[in-house]
DNA sequence: TCTATTTGACCACT
DNA sequence: AGTGGTCAAATAGA
């Protein structure tokens, strides 16, 4: 699944890059080449997660009774992903920075003691793609509305740069077993890959828990139909990716507090 | 003095 | 054995 999160964000780089080559009105050829590039790497991407899909909904059909299942955790988690990313890099394009989030999902999970020193394989987990500041710090990914205390960093192995360590500071007074881990991606220092562990159970936050409208640099009904618009231009069908058509799917929702709830 | 960060070491998982 | 996640002592800063 990272592999094609990682595809599919190198594709967004590719379009952004794409983009460029329109704005500096560069020859049809090296137009043709980036566009081949950009349908290559997303026609890749596509077909695996297809693949994918495939395979968890046949093991859904093998159990027992199903459970009407709407959107499953995958299929959310690579939405917010998707449209987190293209959120930021709209945000960023309008010199706006917006460090909305909130995918806190399920209860959450504890330790029992003795604390483990690896994560559990199926404890809950969210990634998230984050642009960094263009300006001030540029080391660490925007705020999120949470306070974090770094517990440590590592040097990842086929990564230029160290992933850093987070829990919530409120972890030991109120056992909150909230977790993010942060690193930067190596085909673009300017985003970094947010992982969420466990939800919070403490609901302290930095700053306001939701942003008002008045900062919100588009307005979510035009913005959700333009991120639709451009899935769709990038995945062609985009049932086939993602459930956009799902009764039960509310791609607004994902973005708290920019006005989702509010407008009619 | 208290809290957060850094960083080497330890440990679990594959 | 290699790698990633966590611990905990040392250190820095408020």
């Amino acid at each position: 699944m990272e592999e094609i999160m990682s595809m599919i964000f190198s594709g967004i780089n590719l379009v952004k890059e794409l983009e460029f080559c329109i704005s500096a009105q560069e020859s049809p050829e090296s137009l043709s080449t980036s566009l081949g590039s950009v349908s290559t790497l997303f026609g890749d991407a596509n077909e695996r997660l297809k693949i994918l899909l495939a395979r968890r909904n046949a093991y859904v059909l093998t159990q027992p009774e199903p459970k009407p299942v709407p959107m499953s955790d995958l299929d959310q988690m690579l939405m917010q992903q998707i449209e987190y990313g293209l959120m930021q890099d709209y945000s960023l394009r309008d010199g706006v920075m917006q460090g909305v989030r909130n995918i806190d999902s399920g209860p959450s999970c504890g330790f029992s003691t003795p604390r483990p020193r690896r994560r559990k394989k199926n404890e809950e987990e969210e990634t998230v793609f984050v642009a960094a500041a263009r300006m001030g710090n540029r080391d660490t990914p925007p705020d999120d509305n949470h306070t974090w205390r770094k517990y440590g960093q590592k040097d990842i192995l086929g990564s230029k740069f160290p992933r850093a360590y987070y829990r919530c500071t409120h972890e030991k007074l109120y056992k909150c077993p909230a977790k993010k881990q942060v690193q930067r991606l190596d085909e673009d220092p300017y985003t970094f890959c947010v992982t969420y562990r466990s939800s919070h159970t403490c609901h302290f936050f930095t700053t306001s828990p939701i942003p008002s409208t008045a900062n919100t640099a588009t307005t979510d009904g035009h913005y959700g139909s333009t991120v639709v618009n451009m899935a769709e231009a990038l995945f062609g069908n985009l049932d086939s990716v993602v459930p956009f058509g799902e009764p039960y799917f509310n791609y607004r929702s994902l973005f708290h507090g920019r006005g989702g709830d509010g407008d009619t």
